[in-house]
DNA sequence: AAGTTCAGTGTACAAGTGTTGACTGAAAAT
DNA sequence: ATTTTCAGTCAACACTTGTACACTGAACTT
């Protein structure tokens, strides 16, 4: 999973990388593969569990003593860039099996990415903010603040110019999107449809 | 490109298919794949053009004489799925290559949104929605627009059930996000920073 | 101490891969 | 009328691909 994980980081992309490939990466011979896994996209779904893991993890560190909103959107923004960026490969394969890949994969990362969603908007329900909003609202918005954090998680990746000016505009730009769908939900709430 | 394009439909992705296969499916020799593309990257940057012509096509297609705010949003999203449908190989290639792909590949696609998202927010500017909002702010909200209804592309093209209830289903829930980001839109400029 | 599981090795095969070079015939340009 | 361009063909190459089978040695069970 590691050796698919790098080549991954290479530039190549899940559906494009062969078990043969893997198998020399991990510095073992290609019949070694079906030891561990009988398909590529058994290690594809394997790889899915793993960023499901990481998502949780990330879920915990960005949870926040109560801050006030805005300040806490731009931390859990920051927090998230990080953990990205700490595992770079790992996001790399969720946005690219997100639309490519075998269907049984497309549909292993959305149900991460909709756990993940529901998961926020649990956490969202037992603090303050958005009193009164219904709990299918509750999950549209919550949907919508993910797949937006999923988007810009591609031009994160696709960021080369890594310097700390050029991240803190990139998290402004994110922070900014979030605060207008964050505004849009409180209005939502005032309004009768 | 047609027999690309088909392939394509077939669930295969565009990393994945060879340039035999495309020769094959187009019912010619490989040798005669040289005669159009010097490479595989060089048919998908013809088919992200050939995208880039249908989405001003889809642009004048939606524009619609003045109507309430609420009526256009359905209309329009109504179109974009009609729209989708009929070419359905060509967004499920933008679907796929916006993550997937070569980086070049990638930035075409990009650019392509990118410019629609201009556009867009050029004809907005142009009525009397959203009047006050900075253009630098009008761009991200278009932006927001036009990401969100690349996300919800992925999951209509996934969507196996043609039925017209569920496709209402679908529809309205596009409509709901979409006019929370416009809640938002409205909110953002009544707002110091 | 003997047996079983486990992760690895080597060899082999039939298909499929990108790309090459030399050729053909029709259409378009001169 | 002759030449040039163009889209196609065929045969061949060196290489990669997934997968099968038989084997080996270490670790763990019993």
């Amino acid at each position: 999973m590691e050796a698919a994980l790098d080549l991954l980081g290479k530039g190549e992309s899940l559906t494009s990388i062969s078990l043969r490939e893997v198998a020399k990466t991990a510095g073992v011979v290609p019949t070694s593969f079906y030891r561990h896994f009988s398909d590529m996209e058994e290690l594809g779904l394997n790889l899915a569990d793993e960023l499901g893991m990481l998502l949780r993890k990330l879920m915990r560190a960005a949870r926040q003593p109560d801050l006030p909103p805005k300040e806490l959107m731009r931390q859990s923004v920051d927090v998230y860039i990080d953990f990205v960026l700490q595992h770079r490969n790992h996001f790399t394969f969720m946005c690219q099996c997100r639309t490519a890949g075998t269907p049984a994969l497309r549909n292993a990362i959305r149900n991460e990415l909709r756990f993940f969603a529901h998961e926020l908007a649990s956490d969202v329900r037992q603090t303050t903010l958005l009193p009164g909003i219904s709990s299918q609202d509750l999950d549209t918005v919550c949907q919508l603040i993910v797949t937006t954090v999923a988007d810009a998680t591609i031009d994160l990746l696709d960021l080369t110019d890594q310097s700390p000016n050029v991240r803190q505009e990139f998290s402004l730009a994110v922070v900014k999107k979030l605060s207008l769908i964050w505004l849009g939900a409180n209005a939502w709430t005032h309004v009768s449809d």
